[in-house]
DNA sequence: TTTTGAGTTGTTCGA
DNA sequence: GTCGAACAACTCAAA
């Protein structure tokens, strides 16, 4: 037995873990001792149909940004380079002798046939490869029923995670990481033109987020300072900030689910045998929905595409380019679904009671295919997610798991006059109607003559009249449920 | 095997 | 104005 070469390096490849700390991978490649190649494939085209959208895009662009300077400040630097991601470690390899290669897994199908491919082809050739679990508080596949099933539940599957799964605290970040002496080169951030140039579309997310570890960090110290004791009322007023706003960087890994689970217990105030105070036990369980979305994309990969419950195959969808793309705009004459998916087109971002109205209102109102959600909201988002995603879509469509029952279709006045009372969140997206009285401000076609003209507003001119009558549609939209319920 | 209780986020109608 | 029931029945998970 000979050892390698003592220059023989560890390659780390980062992939949704942009982050120094609580790096498994990254943890692993500095306690071995070598140098360390950090690397970061883009990889348009293995995803196929998923490849990142043009809000994902730009906040990798960010992301990776972040991450070159961090490990800048280690001594470090983070190459780059196209894929597919096989033969682009392969030149890597090649190029600077590495004997290792370490990465945290993903979780996507596609991902996932990949990984087993690369790892063979690695193996092969006397490459050492570990994989590291480090997005998620628990491995999905690792958890089943009594009777050995995925769980396809919610609340099962959460109290079983919760009972069995440890979670540990986060890894430190390697204080420094030995470079190689001749680093290969790597692609230019730039060249890669992840962010919109004619149109520039991105100044409303320029504004509202900063991608990267340091501002991960920042936002989750902010909202477990603060946000976090009302959060159990205040997460539903989209008016409101009184959400975490971590789920892009959780998308991303600039933090583990594991880290913010620790920040967040630490501010848990436990007495003595009453548990968690209801924001975090309702934030935590928010945590949980991600683990369980995850869970679900592992044992059914087909979840992006295909309904979970069967019968939805006849399913009565009416396809409507000109529905849809009002829907898409914020044109449909319901404030509370246009003020959402204005916020959705302006920041990348949509407050979360606000995607469930927006959602049931695309599906249920105007009976668009949940798929066309899906995409668009694949699309749009900052924090788009093909398991979230995929999950909360056919929760709402009801096709999902432990779904939505047929007969919750949102009322889009009601939901917005519920949980936006003072129509300070429509007013903010929909600058026509902010000088309606509160009590028209989530139903203009009902407003009296004299309110319309002295806040000015025009209905059908400066703001549309409803697309779909909500009561019409309910009636159909029950119709179609009860259509596939007969079979 | 059979049984039992439960299942994220709603709305409407009628008393 | 408030409140409870109905809305299809089904499937899941565990005892």
């Amino acid at each position: 037995m000979s050892d390698p070469p003592a220059a023989a390096a560890t390659l780390v490849w980062f992939q949704r873990d942009l982050r120094l700390e609580d790096n498994p991978a990254l943890h692993a490649a500095w306690v071995r001792g070598r140098p360390v190649l950090p690397v970061y494939v883009l990889e348009d085209a293995d995803a196929g149909a998923w490849s990142p959208g043009g809000a994902s895009r730009w906040w990798l662009h960010g992301a990776l940004e972040a991450l070159e300077q961090a490990l800048r400040t280690r001594g470090s630097r983070l190459i780059l380079g196209r894929g597919p991601a096989g033969a682009r470690i392969d030149a890597w390899l090649a190029h600077s002798g590495a004997d290792a290669v370490y990465w945290n897994r993903r979780y996507e199908p596609w991902a996932r046939e990949r990984d087993e491919r690369i790892t063979a082809a690695l193996q092969r050739r006397g490459i050492e490869v570990r994989c590291f679990d480090a997005g998620l508080l628990c491995e999905p596949g690792s958890l089943l029923t009594g009777s050995g099933a995925p769980y396809r539940v919610f609340t099962p599957f959460w109290k079983a995670l919760r009972a069995r799964t440890h979670i540990g605290p986060g890894l430190p970040a390697p204080p420094r990481l030995p470079p190689l002496s001749a680093p290969p080169d790597g692609d230019s951030l730039e060249s890669w033109s992840l962010r919109p140039r004619r149109p520039d579309w991105a100044s409303g997310l320029r504004s509202n987020w900063r991608p990267g570890e340091t501002g991960a960090q920042a936002r989750l110290r902010e909202f477990a300072g603060s946000t976090l004791d009302g959060y159990a009322t205040t997460r539903d007023q989209p008016g409101v900030a009184g959400t975490s706003r971590l789920s892009p960087h959780l998308h991303f890994g600039e933090l583990s689910s594991r880290q913010v689970w620790h920040e967040i217990e630490r501010h848990a105030d436990r007495r003595a045998g009453s548990g968690w105070p209801p924001g975090i036990e309702r934030y935590l369980t928010e945590l949980g929905w991600r683990e369980f979305s995850y869970h679900l994309l592992y044992h059914y990969p087909k979840l992006p595409e295909a309904a979970l419950r069967p019968e939805f195959a006849r399913f009565p969808w009416n396809p409507d380019a000109v529905a849809t793309t009002a829907w898409q705009q914020g044109r449909t004459g319901y404030p509370i679904v246009d003020a959402g998916m204005r916020e959705l087109w302006s920041t990348g971002w949509m407050h979360n009671r606000v995607r469930m109205i927006v959602a049931s209102f695309l599906v249920k109102d105007l009976l668009q295919h949940w798929r066309v959600g899906a995409e668009w909201f694949w699309d749009t988002l900052v924090d788009a997610d093909l398991a979230s995603n995929s999950a909360s879509w056919q929760w709402v469509a009801g096709c999902g798991a432990d779904a939505a029952p047929y007969f919750r279709v949102f009322n889009p006045t009601l939901q917005g006059m519920r949980f936006d009372p003072q129509g300070h969140y429509v007013r903010r997206w929909i600058p026509e109607l902010a000088r309606l009285p509160d009590a028209v401000v989530h139903a203009p076609w009902t407003a009296r003559p004299v309110d319309l003209t002295v806040s000015g507003v025009r209905l059908g001119v400066d703001y549309p009249l409803p697309i779909v009558d909500h009561a019409h549609a309910r009636a159909r939209a029950l119709a179609a449920f009860a259509h596939i319920a007969r079979g």
